[in-house]
Order: structure tokens, then sequence, then C-alpha cells
DNA sequence: AAACTGCATACTGCATACAATTTGTTCGAT
DNA sequence: ATCGAACAAATTGTATGCAGTATGCAGTTT
């Protein structure tokens, strides 16, 4: 099973990895329906999507299969999938659940965190705060984002690391509902600042209250812009 | 997201609804995963599994792709899928992330727990104790399963609910490779008399402490005894 | 003798063809 | 005219065939 050596010089991309045409499919619908292109609850017909994606109906059933194990799309038997609904409710629970996980990760990753890990989370608070000064919204959130995935990652928790990695894509779905509406940036930032500080001076539990009072807090400001958008459109229900 | 629940996607369903064939196909392996009948690192090919199932190819590679989600099996690129192995520090892991969820779960069931909901675990919690004393085994893991789910489920929240659910699914795996371990029952029956009691008086932080801390010990139980079995058979590492 | 290359084989990945089930429509009966 | 049943169209579920890729073996080379 000697790998041969891969220096991969003549071919295309090096850091893409090679996918198979189903996941590659998965993923093209998962931002799809992040990004909202699918609209909630819209029903997916197996041979349009497949056209529209070019590939045939097989790759693309398992691809539902997957991302109904994420909880994007609803499968009900011989009917077309449908695209998960966002419920308020839903959304509430969403960032509970959330929440939760993300504190026990900080409890742990106070625990367990490496130099390198504080070293690195540092330095994302450092960028982080530049772009919020210079008022780069999409490299704030890219950031924050990473900050986030840093935390859980150094709890060093595969099967947590797994759930949190499944919430958090349908969390990024609702954000982008309420795109840019996250007008609490100041808070957000000291926010995160102090979970540094905690997870540097290895208090867990202060660490994980904090991250989970902040991923609550960011939670309940996401329903309150989209509350308002939800009374315009009052569509999206079957 | 929505509030429609799942109609029982894998679990022994009371009332044997028609299904498809892959989730057939789902159900019948993640039993056998479950039960040990396809050992842990074992390769499954697609044409001999599907003439053993009774079923195609197609149906039978979508059932994968689930399986591959809840975190059963691995999928390979151009590779026969291998049943996931069960490393004692993925037992570990996977045990420390059930107890911070399940903690999680027992202090928000504390705040929303109903009236029928306490009555019915208090039932849970008489039988589950007549079972003890009776030394019947099988009943008493069912009993002790369905009070882990209720109380879940005493959270009313979907995502942790799933969440809990597919870590569930590879932790009864685990139990069933140490059948008949669990020898503290007694700590066992009143440790989850004073998560009961916990609940009772809407005493959250305490019931999540508590499940939390019984959780882990049955991990740390579990772990020693599948320690001495490791012994003789080589780890299969994932 | 060891290692590398080329070929044969088996298996996965994908596409297409076929069967089963649902849904929309039309015709008929009350 | 309305409700219902049966038929027709569309769509999902399943099976099979074909192509690409990995694995093992044999022949050749160093």
């Amino acid at each position: 099973m000697q790998q041969k050596s891969e220096p991969n010089p003549g071919r295309k991309s090096p850091k893409l990895k090679r996918m198979g045409l189903h996941e590659r499919a998965a993923a093209r619908m998962r931002t799809m329906i992040i990004r909202g292109e699918l609209p909630p609850g819209s029903q997916t017909q197996e041979t349009r999507l497949s056209k529209e994606l070019g590939v045939s109906r097989t790759p693309l059933r398992e691809a539902m299969k997957v991302l109904a194990a994420e909880g994007l799309i609803e499968l009900r038997p011989n009917r077309s999938p449908r695209i998960a609904g966002i419920a308020v409710e839903g959304i509430s629970e969403l960032f509970e659940a959330l929440a939760g996980i993300e504190r026990l990760a900080a409890e742990l990753a106070a625990e367990r965190a490496t130099g390198r890990d504080l070293a690195r989370l540092r330095t994302l608070q450092t960028r982080m705060e530049a772009h919020h000064r210079n008022g780069k919204l999409d490299d704030y959130f890219a950031i924050n984002g990473e900050i986030h995935n840093t935390i859980v990652r150094m709890a060093r928790n595969t099967p947590l690391r797994e759930a949190h990695e499944t919430l958090i894509s349908r969390a990024e779905r609702a954000r982008y509902l309420a795109l840019g509406a996250d007008r609490r940036w100041s808070n957000s930032v000291d926010e995160h600042a102090d979970i540094l500080a905690a997870l540097e001076a290895r208090n867990g539990e202060a660490a994980g209250r904090l991250l989970g009072a902040h991923v609550a807090r960011t939670g309940t400001a996401l329903l309150e812009v989209l509350a308002k958008s939800q009374s315009r459109q009052k569509a999206s229900q079957s």
C-alpha cells in the first residue's frame, strides 16, 4: 500500500481533492441551499435538477441522502424532496443547540488547547478586529466562523466536531437569509476577546459560559431581523 | 427546522410502515453493524451485500451514504466501504460528546418538562427498578435507553435530539461489544433516581450535571471492559 | 534476486432503462 | 352541478449495463 511519490506537478489543482460526481453534486446543492438559490419549501425534481447540474439521477439521489442527513432537505416517500423550511421556532432551537455544543467545546478546549492553538486563535482575533475596524463584512464573517470552528477543533473530540458541522451548515443558511443583519459587530468582537481570554486562562467554565451566551445572542439577534422580513413575506409554507 | 418530525427512520418501528428498499437496507445494515455481525474494519462489497440483502446495488449505495453520515461506515473513493472501527479513543470521545449533549438536554428539560413528561419518566424509572430487581438485563437496558431518549425529547429541541440519535447509534454499538458489561446496575439505577428528582425539582443545573456525569461514567465503565477484550484482539483504528 | 512495468481481473461509479406509485384529468352517475 | 371512479401523465424507486480505476500477477529488466 505504498503511496507513490506525489509531487503532482502537472495536475490541475493540487488543493482541490478529487471528488465523485455525487460529492460534487452534494456540495453544489449545499451552497445553493445556503445561498437561498433553492428557496425553502420548494420541491426538487430529480430529472430537472440532474439536467441542471449535468449529472445523472443516480449520483443526485445519493447526494440527496447526504443532504437529508444534514437536515437541509426533507425526504418523503415517493415524493419530491423538499428544501427544508426555515421556521422561526426551528432557528431558535438550532442556535440553542449550537450554543450548548460550543459551550461544551469551549470547556474541553480550555483544558486541551496547545500553545499553538491559542496562538492561532489570537492571530485570528487580531485579524478579525482589523476587518472590524475596516468594515470588511465578508472577511469579518469568514474569520468569525473560523474562530468558532477552531475552538471546536481544539476540543479534540471528533463526534462533537461532526455534530457541530451539521448544525453550522444550517445556521449559515439562516444567517444568509438575514444577510448583513448582524449589526452587533462591536459586541461580538468584544465577546470573542473575552472568550479568548478565558481560554488562555484555562478557565473552562467561563469560556463555555461566555461562548454559549455569545452564540445564543447571535441567534436571538438573527431572529429579530428575520422576524421583520418574515412579516412582509408570509409565504413558503406547505 | 420544520415542526415535522421524521417518521421513524430506522428505529424498531412499532407500526412497521412500508419503507423503500434503501431504507430497509439501511435499517438492516445498521442493526447488523450494531450487533457486530459486520465486524469493524471489514469491507463491504456492493455486489455481495446486495445479493445477501436481496436488493440491487443502487438502493444499497444510497443506504451506504446514510450510514456513512451516521458514522457507522467509512467511504473511500473507488474502494469498498469499510465498517467503522471501534477504537478506544473514539469511544472515549463519543461518550464525552454524549455526556455533554445529555447534560444540555437535561438543563433544558428541567425548564420545559410537562407534568405528563415527568409522570412518564417516573413510570419508566419504576419499571426499570423492577427489571433491576428481577435481573432482567434486556428489559433493563431497553428502559434505560428509553429514559435517556425521553429526557432528550423533553428538551423540545429537534436539532439536539437528532444529534443525540446519531451518537446513540454508535454508543449502542460499543455497548453491544461489551454486552452485559455494565455491572454497575445499582449505581446506575440510583443515579437515574437522582436525575429524576432533580428534574422534578426543576433544577436544571443539577439535572444536567448529574446526567452528564452519569453518561460519562457509563462510558468509562464501558472502556474498562473493552480494554480487556481489546488486549486479545488487536485494535482496528479509525 | 529484487524491482519495475504491463496486463488481466474485479470492483466501484455512473448512466440508462424499466417498474411502481402518485397525481391530475376526464367521464359518468346521482 | 358536484362528487367519485377510472384512466393517463408524470415522477419516484429499482435494476442492469457500461466505463473508469484500483489491485494482483506475471514477465521483464537491472
